[in-house]
DNA sequence: GCTGAAAATATGCGTCG
DNA sequence: CGACGCATATTTTCAGC
């Protein structure tokens, strides 16, 4: 789909607040409420807006411990990939997983409360995954950045 | 904040689809209108509801390549990391920056649209910050998993 | 893309358990 | 205190141009 300066704006602004509406954004645009009606139906439509979330403060939730599990597989046969990724998804604590080049197979976004925590996830969750070799692990020391918005 | 059942129920649902009507979560969670909204807006003044963002498909805004930098600086006294973290939030590029444990020091999560661009980043931004030591990267071959959702 | 009206929703209030 | 129903302010959505 074909972005003019003003649907790039439009986008700028939903990726900080969805919730903005259709008035403020036509005042902010210098366009018409209904126009902006129509330019974002148009950008949901195209799917160039996957969807609308609500970010959550996860410290609140006693989800303030992140680490960054890098993953090797024993093998990387078809099979043994597909199954670990099948069975990484379902993890409730991990947030994020790549598949990534270099030494290692994967790399693991993990949200959880406490060291405590994830040493349970990582006894009884992630090494207990089949085709698991090694693993390595990085802790979050600080969130420098976290912003879910890109560049337009 | 404390939070029974239904607030979670609630934060679930938010964290999945935000632009839901207050009528269609009151069907969902078995209550009045009235009170959907009223818990909403406790959810929100508590600051547990960090915001609400749109999400957008990066392969269609040609930003399909991801690289995961982890970065090593020369030297980690106070002054140093100060500067490179101002710097690093400054570019686009960068949607995460973790000061992290392990070999190396920073983890970024860096979206561009292709590999010139991200040799481009490399060397126009990345390795001409301030303080530098070594770099790694890997690219991002699938993305497996990728959600803003916690658990509840 | 605009204006203007209709339909749906968000929001504030008084009241009840 | 928190949930409810109702009344009204706002917003979304849709014609017609």
């Amino acid at each position: 789909m074909k972005l003019d300066t003003i649907d790039k704006q439009l986008l700028v602004e939903l990726q900080r607040d969805c919730k903005q509406t259709n008035k403020e954004l036509s005042a902010k645009l210098n366009l018409s409420v209904t126009a902006i009606y129509e330019r974002i139906k148009k950008l949901e439509r195209s799917g160039l807006i996957q969807n609308y979330v609500a970010l959550l403060d996860k410290k609140q939730l006693d989800l303030g411990f992140m680490v960054f599990c890098h993953v090797k597989l024993t093998q990387h046969s078809g099979k043994y990939i597909t199954e670990f990724e099948r069975e990484a998804i379902q993890l409730e604590e991990v947030l994020e997983c790549y598949h990534v080049s270099g030494e290692y197979d994967y790399l693991l976004k993990v949200v959880v409360k406490d060291m405590e925590h994830f040493r349970e996830f990582m006894i009884n969750k992630l090494t207990s995954l089949q085709h698991i070799g090694s693993t390595q692990s990085s802790f979050s020391i600080n969130e420098v950045k976290n912003t879910t918005a890109v560049r337009l």
